[in-house]
DNA sequence: CGCACACTGATCGTATACGATTTGATGTAC
DNA sequence: GTACATCAAATCGTATACGATCAGTGTGCG
């Protein structure tokens, strides 16, 4: 054979369904049927059902059997649980990674997050939203407990198939985001113990779950 | 039909082998060939197929493409970084499980620390991991947040998969680890914070990874 | 008019079948 | 004796086919 098959069908299958429901072209509660799926694919129903199951486990699809999946809805208490989770890992994850944050490392931290500060200025959520998501990568990315990493990964994952960024909701916690960061980033630059960069990061994620939950009317987290 | 179909094939398939990864008939690098195992359940590959996909998914098992599933080998730096990820989502789980803890709760939480304690004498590794786990369990259990929870269960299923508890390793922790438990419900008997469970419960778990990598001669965890 | 029940179309769950890929063994040349 | 090419058996990947199940709809009865 000469085709290269650098990707099962149900590996294609699970990157297209995957990135459709991150871009929002399958937005929440969208009916997922496996023999449309399959048709457009070009393939048989099979390999569908294991990419639509692999989604399932991350827990973007919702699934019930005899009846389908269903892109999963965006409750409110989801967000809150998703969320609550990466001000629990994500923090833990960045000690973790403190090991890894070198001078060439910190002046890339600090070029991004002065990039975010500039976008203060008429102020885009979406495009604000994705720097974020850039900046706390550079923070726990290095992480070398792979489970671990592989935890907040999924945490922001699902963060972004919901299309529900903190700042569309609390705009106004941009400004105060960018200055923790700095914080952050100067707290690292002075050789902070793990302990200490991990609780950091766990209070600037608090006060973004905080003000959402405040905004909502809601009482603030316990932890 | 008479039947009552109470549940899939494949989830059936999926019972089945975790069950058997759980109780060790299929030890690491075991050879799980989907034939084999589906002509034992008297059903095709197919949904044996989704069951394997699962187990993978959920870190159980090693696939590889074109080639089959083993189950995945406990080599000690998974060991680690299983009980390095239990040892930040635990404590979490635990302080936010803190609002269901309850005077009834707590007699029952004391009596199996007692039994523990009772266990000690001719010490049995095997039983006293079993009701540690349980005992464990307990305190998480109550967790509001499914997410939290359900990471968890993955992680304490992960250990015991393993089979390889740290009492084995490190028998002389059980006796601290019992003296470490009366002082958590203390703790909690005196209505501590959230964040103080926490903080303890981190400790503990941080005394059983630290006194597994001394006696294996690696460096202490950073947080 | 409203409710219960049977029916129908859509969709899922699984079996069977066959092609594709890997692996290990066998044989041959050097 | 070793290295390499070739081959066969084992196993996986996917297509197709059909039975099972569910949601919605229409009809009949109270």
């Amino acid at each position: 054979m000469v085709t290269v098959m650098s990707a099962s069908k149900s590996e294609v299958a699970y990157q297209l369904v995957s990135e459709r429901i991150n871009t929002g072209a399958y937005s929440p509660g969208y009916r997922l049927v496996l023999g449309t799926i399959a048709e457009e694919l070009g393939c048989s129903v099979v390999p569908v059902r294991e990419a639509i199951r692999r989604l399932e486990a991350e827990g973007l699809v919702h699934f019930t059997r005899n009846v389908g999946a269903t892109v999963a809805q965006v409750d409110s208490t989801l967000y809150l649980h998703t969320m609550q989770t990466l001000m629990i890992i994500e923090p833990a994850a960045t000690a973790l990674a403190a090991h890894a944050m070198d001078a060439a490392w910190l002046s890339k931290a600090r070029a991004l997050n002065e990039k975010m500060r500039q976008c203060l200025e008429d102020f885009d959520p979406v495009a604000f939203t994705r720097m974020n998501t850039e900046f706390h990568q550079l923070l726990y990315g290095q992480c070398p407990n792979p489970h671990i990493l592989d935890l907040v990964q999924r945490g922001w994952r699902r963060l972004a198939a919901m299309r529900a960024s903190s700042f569309t909701h609390i705009p106004y916690r941009a400004r105060e985001s960018v200055k923790e960061h700095d914080g952050l980033l100067d707290l690292i630059e002075s050789h902070a113990t793990p302990a200490q960069i991990e609780a950091a990061c766990r209070e600037h994620r608090a006060h973004t779950l905080n003000s959402y939950l405040k905004a909502a009317g809601m009482e603030p987290s316990v932890i």
